[in-house]
RNA sequence: GGGCGUAUAGCUCAGCGGUAGAGCACCUCCCUUACAAGGAGGUGGUCGGGGGUUCGAUCCCCUCUGCGCCCACCA
């Protein structure tokens, strides 16, 4: 069996000229930052934007929140991506692999005002000169002009930034950082002004006054994506309401009705009474009216599907609005709006009219400007002197809706605002929004019963609009007719081409900017959009829709979404919103959701639980191409605990790579292991069974399994080194050298080379190193390794590798139950076993006498019957 | 309460119709000139409980239980 292999390597050729120059103690120490710089310098990871759609791979990589700090869930998730990019890479596609900085929003804006000890107050104008204090005092935050801080916000982002982008560089991942973007850039803001336009004109996007979920700390609307329901201590309160004599007189009727709430404060805020239909304790009482206690507002007693009759009394306090079931009653009962806590959270400064009787109004006054939890002590001592409190007040634990980054309970305010429809008000847009969920092929497959139970449960339009600063701002202005009343009705909008504009600074056409704000002139809309509105588009953002129609052709829709389950709901279907509704496409065609990294007791890793481990001290400890094999180890979709000890196992297999690597290399020039002809049977073998890896290892990939694909490679090559290695190391250097000489050196560089390959996605480092020893060019723009380029070599049965390799651990297992050294000498082996099996032994009878020290007889003997090899050996005898 | 996932060696996880696997940990041994942040060998499991289908079940079906996540739950 004769094969060259000359015309089969690929890459080498040109390595024919080179030496191979192997460092006399490799290390992995430094490496990060020879290669990152390098990679930089060489622009290894450019998109080549002459290829044609079917040539393009593309990404859509979450923007991370540069303001918020990462920890190594991040890096794993955002590795996870790299793997697959640096695959679609060597498979020959030219892959689009943009990152973004999302710097927009709340969580740039509450670090501005924590790291310089300022706070945005709108009403002041700006100050040129203004200078941040020296020592930032966290009580005493100095108020500043909205462009002033604006200004902060884009000085601070600036240097998170480029921050990220370091540790981004030192993990490896292979993004192409000239194609990077930001959620608050020009690009982007362009993007999501053209974009609501659209959604504005097609009658997607609508202004509507409606009650809405409000955060009374950061004083913005919140939109049901970015609840959290969160355990809340609270009391039930048994509350009497007097009932009125305006029905037909019963005369043992009880004069008072009871309800429970855990919310008294909001008594003087109650509407209504609601029982249910079929509740017989209140049917006698639907229709007629009671009288609120303490504030004597008569109210009318209704029925309600909605009310349960096994909930507290089974008769409800409506009140507006105290949470979202009033809000149903509200709407579909018709009952007044009453609102009594305002944006600020605290007690409405002013008394409102309903409460204008004489007794109501004292009793109000107590309540003025009182926080909801000071009110509720204040009514409570009321319901207590006036009688109406019945017993004592039950402790309770409930579940409430906090904004995810707040620490209050949300209000429900009524506030006009900007909302996109999604579904949650439209059966019809619901069901689109599920087609196009079915579109994408999803990893794992169950995650996409996330996506469909989030659409199926939503419950309203999608809130864009925030009371915020540091945003994208709504392109848009309001007439103001003569009374200078807004009228919401007829906005004015800018023209495309005049996008990004901002309407606090800029008039609209037609007008002049001395109308601002002036009957009959105009006023800017002065909210923001949120930061999903805008990330929303981030393959807009990032392919240059509507403005680089090259670029789009070529990787929109684009082929992967990446991304950790947690944000399915927001960042994955906000997306699919967006691209419905302007792409009539689907944004990807595959979403890969990566699990959780949890602290050793398997709670989710954060922050503000204490429990994150920071991301640079692994990477500096472990080295990054470890921290890699960390989370590629981590398959999509399944949380998996932090354990450190697990990372240097990472650190270990590269290591492997740097000490195997130089023995391969060591002493044999790079032109001679491409001539050289793989002849020995069992070298053939080798190849056959390394050709199989290759397979497993591509198939895996290709179904984005990528712990599959290291699994199989990883194990291939420790027993390329413990059996093979070991087994041939005395023929690959025989100063005789013969042809068994040089197929065992030809065989080791082309099992290398190939392997080297096959771990680059997941080693970019080590990998690299060592292909830069003896090969030109860098291994991440080589070609993924093919069964086809190993050659008919590479077709032997490769059982006499097993074979071998049984034999071998026999004889090793023979010395270590002995308890001698490896290096003693055998006088006797017998290896006897199911024919095949001993038949493949006997293929490298040479290479075992060799590296087992067998002085004496080699016997290989067939035993009918028997399924495994097994050896017997006799020590020679000790001498000395 | 609804949905999804998960339960295999002390730990982290593969396997998923044909006599249980890996890595880590643990034990024993080996300073072997690629590698002591190493190497070799080994101990360790009624595959959560109970039913069923099958010649045969860790694997398929039913059921119970534990755990995790998402959603709903503010009277």
């Amino acid at each position: 069996m004769t094969e060259t292999t000359q015309d089969q390597a690929p890459d080498t050729t040109s390595s024919d000229k080179r030496a191979v120059v192997v460092p006399e103690k490799p290390a992995l120490e430094g490496l990060e930052a020879t290669w990152s710089k390098q990679w930089k310098a060489d622009d290894t990871y450019r998109f080549d934007r002459t290829q044609p759609r079917e040539n393009v791979y593309s990404i859509d990589t979450p923007p991370p929140t540069v303001s918020g700090s990462l920890h190594v869930g991040h890096v794993f998730s955002y590795t996870h991506t790299d793997l697959i990019a640096r695959f679609q890479r060597m498979r020959g596609k030219s892959v689009f692999y943009p990152m973004g900085w999302d710097d927009n929003g709340l969580p740039t804006e509450r670090r501005v005002q924590n790291y310089y000890g300022v706070r945005c107050d709108p009403s002041l104008p700006y100050d040129e000169d203004f200078t941040p204090p020296e020592k930032p005092d966290a009580k005493k935050q100095v108020p500043i002009s909205r462009p002033n801080f604006i200004e902060l916000c884009e000085r601070l982002v600036e240097q998170d930034e480029e921050i990220f982008e370091e540790l981004w560089r030192t993990l490896g991942l292979s993004v192409d950082w000239k194609e990077h973007y930001t959620t608050i850039g020009p690009k982007a803001q362009t993007v999501s002004q053209r974009a609501f336009l659209r959604n504005f004109a097609r009658g997607e996007a609508y202004l509507q006054e409606a009650p809405t979920l409000w955060d009374v700390t950061f004083q913005t609307a919140v939109a049901q994506a970015e609840l959290e329901a969160r355990d809340y201590a609270g009391h039930y309160y048994r509350v009497k309401f007097h009932k009125n004599r305006n029905h037909e007189a019963q005369p043992n009727d009880e004069l008072e009705v009871f309800i429970e709430t855990t919310r008294p404060e909001l008594i003087p805020s109650v509407v209504a009474l609601i029982a249910h239909p079929d509740d017989e304790r209140y049917q006698p009482l639907f229709g007629t009216t009671v009288t609120s206690p303490v504030f004597g507002v008569e109210i009318p007693v209704l029925a309600h599907p909605l009310a349960e009759m096994d909930k507290g009394a089974g008769i409800a306090m409506c009140c507006t609005f105290g949470d979202l079931t009033d809000v149903t009653w509200w709407r579909e009962l018709n009952l007044p709006v009453r609102t009594l806590i305002g944006r600020d959270g605290r007690m409405l400064r002013e008394t409102p009219e309903w409460l204008a009787g004489e007794g109501a109004a004292a009793a109000y006054e107590e309540l003025k400007g009182k926080t909801a939890f000071s009110a509720r002590e204040a009514v409570v001592a009321a319901l207590r002197e006036s009688g109406d409190l019945d017993g004592d007040p039950k402790p309770t634990q409930r579940m409430t809706n906090f904004y995810e980054k707040g620490d209050k309970p949300l209000e429900i305010v009524a506030t006009r605002q900007w909302y996109i429809r999604n579904g949650g008000r439209d059966a019809t847009v619901r069901a689109e929004m599920l087609e196009r969920g079915a579109e994408v092929t999803w990893s794992p497959t169950h995650m996409k019963h996330r996506y469909d139970n989030w659409v199926g449960g939503l419950n309203g339009d999608w809130l864009i609009s925030r009371q915020r600063f540091f945003g994208i701002p709504f392109p848009v202005w309001y007439p103001l007719d003569a009374d200078g009343e807004p009228d919401y009705e007829h906005p004015l909008l800018p023209r495309e081409e005049e996008l990004p504009v901002d309407p606090s600074t800029r008039a609209p056409q037609g007008y002049s900017e001395e109308q601002r704000g002036k009957p009959g002139g105009f006023v800017g809309d002065p909210d923001v959009m949120d930061t999903w509105a805008t990330s929303s588009l981030t393959p807009q953002i990032a392919g240059g829709w509507e403005s680089d129609d090259d670029l789009w052709q070529r990787v929109f829709p684009m082929d992967l979404c990446t991304q950790a389950h947690d944000i399915i709901r927001t960042w994955l279907f906000s997306r699919v919103v967006r691209a419905h509704y302007e792409n009539h496409a689907a944004p990807w065609s595959h979403a890969l959701i990566s699990g959780f990294i949890l602290d050793p007791d398997r709670k989710k890793m954060s922050k503000s639980k204490g429990n994150a481990v920071v991301p640079t001290d692994v990477l500096d400890k472990y080295g990054a191409d470890a921290v890699r094999w960390r989370a590629a180890m981590a398959r999509p979709g399944l949380d998996s605990p932090f354990d450190e000890s697990q990372m240097k196992v990472g650190r270990r297999l590269a290591m492997k790579v740097l000490n195997a690597s130089k023995f391969v290399l060591g002493g044999v020039g790079a032109s001679e292991l491409n001539h050289f002809e793989v002849s020995e049977p069992i070298d053939c073998a080798l190849l056959g069974r390394l050709a199989l890896v290759v397979t497993r290892s591509t198939e895996a990939f290709e179904t984005y399994d990528y712990t599959t694909a290291l699994e199989t490679v990883e194990k291939f090559f420790w027993e390329f080194c413990d059996d093979y290695l070991e087994l041939v190391k005395e023929r690959a250097y025989d100063a005789e050298g013969g042809d068994a000489t040089a197929s065992a050196r030809a065989t080791l560089a082309i099992a290398l080379q190939v392997q080297l390959r096959l771990l680059a996605p997941f080693l970019p480092y080590v990998t690299e190193e060592v292909w830069s020893w003896w090969q030109e060019g860098s291994i991440h723009r080589a070609t993924w390794p093919t069964e086809v380029e190993l050659g008919s070599a590479a077709a032997a049965d490769p059982s006499a590798v097993d074979a071998v390799a049984a034999a071998l651990i026999g004889i090793r297992g023979a010395k270590s139950q002995a308890k001698v050294s490896m290096r003693a000498e055998l006088s006797r082996v017998e290896i006897s076993g199911p024919e095949a099996l001993v038949r493949g032994a006997e293929l490298a009878a040479d290479d075992l006498r060799r590296s087992g020290k067998i002085t004496g007889d080699l016997v290989f003997t067939t035993v009918e019957g028997a399924d495994a090899i097994s050896v017997d050996a006799e020590l020679a005898p000790q001498e000395g």
